[in-house]
DNA sequence: ATAAATTGAGACTTAATCGTCTCATATGGT
DNA sequence: ACCATATGAGACGATTAAGTCTCAATTTAT
């Protein structure tokens, strides 16, 4: 059931038809789950959260060294990728209470890491909290979507990534 | 006319009617012109990267050094933001011929300022172009949505999409 | 001033989709 | 075997939007 929620999320305009379908249930039954449509897709966003969330607790040890942390936080967030982006493309159902706090316990487990790779002297910590967040889904939507064309091998992704996060394009750094 | 294309390039999902109000004309009108919805969203796809291509050609003059040019040139296109974001999420036309031969003219125009900032070391060559193309538009994302949302003033977003293009958030040169 | 072309407002058809409802069927527990 | 519940298929009405069409008003050219 929950399952068919995932799939969904991949395209939040897909029709109740289609999302019945995938989930190879009925019409019917799926509006008997949910109310109506706008249910269904803050149940699916908080379903997703909630799985990131789990995976970054089962992967992300707090006892390993900041950047091991860093770099298995990237690959959990790369690996959740399209539904991880098409929760956040939910401008409209931002301010449902559910997903406010589902959203805001994701930053809770996002956070630590980053903070302690700037103790770490690893990010430096003199650039606006707001830009390093926007930058670092950026980078994050760029790895999915480079992923999802083939242009770029998922097994490379996260230390692709890591490594333009910690020291950007330019030179001097072995990659 | 051309006008009311670009503010509805802001938002791919709106209407005819709501394009045709934007725009200042009645409904029919807008008919007139496109024969369908789909022809709009072309014209104005290719509009937008027209006059893209424009700006870049007016404000990153060729005799400067790199470094300049490159700086010009994410000024341009943080400041042409969402339109330029809103026709790469276009999936669905971009099999379009017209707007394919518009992309690679404007990919002819930001190309030779990333490949001469790589002869002058700037940027690393050894990264796959993918990539680089990806994270880049990525970056460019962050730095729309960041302005968008508020937290990023558009004054400062082209130096800090530099800054963290050139070295990453990683420590060691100054910001 | 007059004829031709363009426009705006809106009616109309068609199609898609949401949400509700019914009913026959299947499923599961006792 | 029997009964309660969940399900699937689909009908139904409501809503929204695309695309076509008509007609009166307005603009433009001559």
């Amino acid at each position: 059931m929950q399952a068919g929620l995932e799939l969904y999320t991949l395209r939040p305009n897909a029709s109740m038809d289609e999302v019945a379908a995938h989930a190879g249930i009925g019409r019917a039954t799926l509006f008997r789950h949910f109310p109506n449509r706008s249910a269904l897709l803050r149940a699916a966003g908080a379903h997703v959260i909630g799985e990131v969330e789990a995976a970054i607790d089962a992967s992300v040890s707090a006892d390993e060294p900041p950047l091991i942390r860093l770099r298995a936080l990237i690959g959990v967030l790369v690996s959740a990728g399209l539904p991880l982006h098409a929760v956040f493309g939910m401008t409209d159902l931002a301010q449902d209470p559910e997903l406010k706090s589902a959203l805001k316990k994701l930053d809770r487990a996002i956070e630590p890491v980053v903070i302690d790779c700037m103790a770490a002297g690893l990010l430096r910590a003199d650039m606006p909290e707001a830009w390093f967040e926007a930058a670092f889904e950026g980078l994050l939507y760029a790895a999915w979507t480079a992923i999802h064309t083939g242009t770029l091998a998922p097994a490379h992704a996260p230390d692709m990534l890591l490594h333009t996060l910690l020291h950007g394009f330019g030179p001097g750094v072995n990659a």
